[in-house]
DNA sequence: TGGTATAGCATGGTAATTCATGGGAATCAA
DNA sequence: TTGATTCCCATGAATTACCATGCTATACCA
């Protein structure tokens, strides 16, 4: 039963005149395991909508808090930034959340989401936009292929 | 008790017309005996499927967590091409998964597929990419290999 | 050593459950 | 009251869990 709790996948859910969407049935289950809620906020640096478990919040606050680095002033200002943003979303009995229409105007979403897992968060993307991303970051990573191999310190071969 | 949690062998198996193969018995205990699961994503550098305990995942995420790099584009961009791709597979009472159709398709999977050990992670492949692959990894370690032999000064062609 | 019983595994089929989604009722705000 | 938002039920489709069978490798016994 002892789960771990990373939002993966793409998944492409309805979005209805309502704004209603279908919460990725995984998801759900790793907010409910984490005995968390949903937060949404705007991307600062994409056309889309990022979320996570409140409980992520939670830790970057306290990280900023601590934190003595020189990046901390700049970390500061992009952290009162999303929590100015930030929204909670609760997910009804059959698991939809409502999203708002800064949320869905920002990211060019209408009748279509696009779930992102990212791990610790994840992302809501429309497709048209998702589809161009997700080329650009294929060029990308492949560029750097070897980042992908450094991560490690203790992989003897 | 277990000495070892590496994924080995070359094992071939069926896959049904719903796309269910069976996970090998030996995997399957490595898995059980993590307390994980198997999660799989498409290889970035070859038309077959690659696996892992979701534990090592967990690891990266943890990593990314906490190298106080909350925002970083680059991890961005790797988050997004791993964890977007990764999904979680649980297998049933009698050990099999359900491959998706987008996995399927990458790596030419129709009816067998190829389970391939590699230490943490396992690849899965089709029968006739396998044989190429396989073919072009033994020539390269021939290739190779008078050079691992005899240690020649000033090899730096 | 050879032959047979046994347990574990891969695989096919099917029943049961979960999930995404549409519609409408109930609740709340102005 | 009207418009909007939240909650709940219904439904079809897709996914998953379960049962059954045959095969293979292993253990056991003579």
């Amino acid at each position: 039963m002892r789960k771990t709790f990373l939002f993966m996948d793409t998944i492409f859910n309805k979005v209805d005149s309502k704004g209603r969407v279908s919460l990725p049935a995984d998801y759900r289950a790793i907010v409910k395991e984490l005995n968390s809620e949903i937060v949404c906020y705007r991307s600062l640096v994409s056309p889309c909508i990022e979320g996570c478990a409140e409980d992520l919040l939670e830790k970057l606050a306290t990280e900023i808090e601590d934190s003595n680095d020189f990046f901390s002033q700049e970390q500061d200002d992009l952290t009162n930034l999303i929590f100015g943003d930030a929204k909670r979303f609760t997910f009804d009995s059959t698991g939809r959340i409502v999203l708002t229409e800064k949320l869905l105007t920002h990211a060019g979403i209408t009748d279509t989401a696009v779930f992102v897992g990212k791990g610790r968060k994840f992302q809501i993307w429309s497709p048209e936009n998702w589809a161009k991303e997700e080329a650009r970051i294929r060029a990308e990573v492949l560029k750097k292929r070897p980042v992908l191999n450094a991560h490690k310190s203790g992989d003897n071969a």
